[in-house]
DNA sequence: TTGAAAGCGCTAACAC
DNA sequence: GTGTTAGCGCTTTCAA
């Protein structure tokens, strides 16, 4: 490797003339621009990043943060993103914060450290904590969750998909079809979007005119081996539903698989309607909610790019609403 | 955000003292350290990477080049190398690259500029290309395929996990079940992996005593669609084997969605084996072949700390050994 | 214990 | 068209 001083002195000019002729900006005839090309590839030259960045202030590099990048959920907001990024030149860097808060100040301030131009930032619990980092870093950043602080001085955007909508409709699927005792397999209730999604069931029972029973709401953590615990206490309890509702598709498989395990036919037994329309539940027919999470990723990248490209400094959010898919696992002989 | 000159002026003492206290390194009385990490919080310090990465020529960034996020063959990987590099107090960057060259160099040259230390770089397809891109890049990087180049003149490491081998076992396993009609779902035989296994196939057909027929083999693309459509072809032709060897498992899921979708059983009409072992196979108990993918990860990373931090110039090469992990879809009654 | 100064590699304004 | 020069923000040697 080398820098653009050893192919200066390699050709016999100036370092400067040598970086107009690289960049492509600024005078340079086009015998001295050849040479340096030559001279270039000859000494396998490449720029440094770091020393452009400290002139530049520019990276076009966004870092992509996401809890789970096992969670076929992410998958669609990810490509959102990308495709956008892409058009704009800018690389996209994904971070695994591992659902752990620690993980996630980290990123933030790597992010700080202006090591990226902006972040895209999943995660499924906002807090002061991060909250406050993503407020400290004044860069450019997006949530894909509603978020408003109490406040009200938060200066960063969110999109976000209305996941208390989403099980609405999976609720009031359940209910469309003749089912009484609904029951909610959802994440720890401290967590902000498990709690909205639980409201999202306990509301649209009451609206269905049915009875939220709180002995109908099983706390899992989002993976199919919880969903597979929550279907044996479900089983074994004195207060058994016909339909569930899952937060997400994996906890349905779980639940789905201890059904296989001991003889309970789905959906006859039990109509079951997952969250997040992944590639799972196209392979095994589960009903699910589409969360159209392409579109989030997008519309995250698009309000990224206003702000790095086009100086954008105020506030804005993007709200989006969640689609019914119904298949076989809700409704008998479909 | 600020600067160390701000932080100097603001506490009255020189930006390289203040440079001392916020590193901790090079004498600074107590009193001054003081001074200036509350000067740093009240400016809202924060060190900024391009211009430390340009004197100290160490990001602590490792990138991470994966074909496909979404296919899950990859997940422990990640995993396995993220756990050693952490140790290290590295970060690990993933870049999805899309099953496709150009992302592939581009990304060779982020890591040519120096954006991060070392690199991870996982491809279905080695060519003089991105070899070529990988030798020149002169920076540490692990591929986690076999490859010799032809002129022996490659300073890479490699960590690869025996597929010809996996494939064996596979061809074997339904060989050992009486099997003698056993068909091969594979990728593009252009490409080095895909061959690779179809030799396995092959060779191990070979050795079982069965005939290799080409007119078993079938060419996919590794996704669950072309799984399904191969099983069409494969139904419908004159030449119906009893046996199928998939050269990964979303083939081996779209095999078995054609045959529910046509009434058609699994493991009695067809014995089916997957390969990558992912939790697909378990959902829908898959016989798969489990190519240890965390043990990649964790001897990617290893290897590449070994160059990053102790300085090793001379290149290795490592080899795991792939597992059979027989499930329901290649035994009747198990 | 502190400060001055050079330098990491590149950019860009300005002078020639 | 080309060269000189002054930074970008931090690190580190050396002198004080």
């Amino acid at each position: 490797m080398s820098n653009i001083y050893e192919i200066a002195e390699k050709v016999g000019l100036s370092p400067s003339t040598v970086a107009r002729a690289l960049s492509g900006r600024g005078y340079c005839s086009s015998e001295s621009r050849r040479k340096v090309l030559e001279a270039a590839k000859e000494l396998n030259y490449s720029p440094t990043h770091a020393a452009k960045t400290l002139k530049s202030k520019r990276t076009n590099k966004i870092l992509f943060c996401i809890p789970d990048i096992y969670n076929p959920f992410y998958f669609g907001m990810i490509k959102g993103a990308n495709d956008v990024l892409e058009e704009y030149g800018y690389y996209t860097l994904l971070c695994h914060t591992k659902h752990n808060i620690e993980e996630e100040l980290k990123m933030i301030d790597v992010l700080r450290e202006k090591y990226g131009d902006g972040m895209i930032f999943v995660s499924f619990h906002f807090c002061e904590e991060n909250i406050g980092a993503v407020n400290a870093s004044e860069m450019p950043i997006v949530l894909t969750n509603r978020y408003d602080s109490p406040d009200g001085n938060d200066n960063f955007d969110y999109v976000y998909v209305d996941t208390y909508m989403g099980v609405q409709l999976a609720t009031r699927h359940l209910a469309e079809q003749g089912h009484r005792k609904i029951a909610f397999i959802g994440g720890s209730l401290d967590e902000q979007t498990s709690f909205e999604r639980y409201s999202g069931w306990k509301d649209e029972l009451v609206e269905s005119g049915l009875n939220p029973d709180d002995e109908l709401v099983y706390e899992g953590d989002y993976t199919i081996e919880s969903g597979y615990s929550c279907a044996e206490r479900i089983v074994k309890s004195s207060h058994v539903p016909t339909g569930i509702v899952a937060a997400n598709d994996l906890m349905a498989i779980g639940f789905i698989r201890y059904c296989d395990d001991h003889g309970i036919r789905i959906p006859e037994d039990f109509a079951v309607v997952g969250m997040d329309n992944t590639d799972f539940s196209t392979v095994i027919r589960l009903t699910s909610i589409n969360m159209r999470q392409e579109e989030i990723g997008l519309n995250a990248a698009s309000l990224l790019m206003e702000r790095i490209l086009e100086g954008r400094t105020c506030k804005k959010t993007i709200r989006i609403e969640p689609k019914l898919v119904v298949r076989e696992s809700s409704i008998p002989g479909k």
